[in-house]
DNA sequence: CATATGAATTAGAATAGTTCTAAACTTAGA
DNA sequence: TCTAAGTTTAGAACTATTCTAATTCATATG
């Protein structure tokens, strides 16, 4: 709980006992979790947590960039702990969502190759087979 | 009106006033619209067209392999005309999605850098401003 | 060309994910 | 301790999408 507030504290944000509990769940958590599940979890300690406060406790420290949100295609959001630039790998077979780390492909290194772009970002999303699936 | 019966004929598919309408108004376009651009606009020739007739045709071309959908961040679909494998560069302005060449970075490519995975498709956005934002 | 059969279309209901609302409660600071 | 601003809550509202079941249409066959 020390971490949690020193960190909300540090982005100007009330230290609240739900804040505290989602960014605890999230903690080293790399599963890249739904908001839904995010929920339920929280629930499980936190009976009358609310949806919404789970929703705008994502958008708050998404704000703050203690979490981001992963490029996927349209279904739920995921939510990722990890805001360190990097890239996913989603494995076509059974879905799940891997980092891949950012320097296999830099946006300079991208901005190389696309000289007609001025890229800022890049985000690649890599599918294939994971370990387990292949 | 030719051309699209033809390709519907060549993958099988009952050739309708409605699909071809959907095709037509793809036929060219770079906007990566989303459905219910397509059915606002499909629906002024012909109007009682309707909304599930548009996510049904969508899907059915995209299965058939005449579009695919865009890799964006949560909101709605977006339809992609062009099925050649590309990249796209979003820009962070105005929001406009352009196509990008896939060979500036293909999947192959991005495997030799990115050894321990094995990729079979990669998906780039790039993101910055675009020629009229900068 | 007439007909039959399966496929496609339709309007609207249903569902899923997300945002909004407004009242009650908490936090942080004076 | 008191206050003001910020946060939480349940549920309503909203938006995108899928489903449903009745109707219409496309195509194959005679
Ligand atoms: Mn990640
Ligand atoms: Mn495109
Ligand atoms: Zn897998
Ligand atoms: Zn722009």
């Amino acid at each position: 709980m020390k971490t949690m507030s020193t960190m909300l504290k540090a982005n100007d944000l009330a230290v609240t006992a739900q804040r505290a509990a989602v960014m605890e769940f999230l903690h080293g958590n790399t599963d890249h979790p739904s908001v839904d599940t995010i929920y339920k979890r929280v629930k499980k300690r936190f009976p009358y947590i609310s949806r919404a406060t789970v929703y705008n406790t994502v958008k708050t420290l998404t704000r703050a960039g203690l979490l981001q949100e992963v490029l996927v295609q349209q279904d739920k959001t995921r939510v990722d702990s990890n805001v360190s630039r990097h890239h996913h790998f989603k494995c076509l077979r059974c879905g799940r969502i891997e980092d891949v780390p950012y320097d296999i492909l830099t946006a300079k290194h991208v901005g190389e190759h696309a000289k007609s772009y001025h890229v800022e970002e890049v985000r690649v999303v890599m599918e294939g087979r994971c370990k387990q699936c292949r």
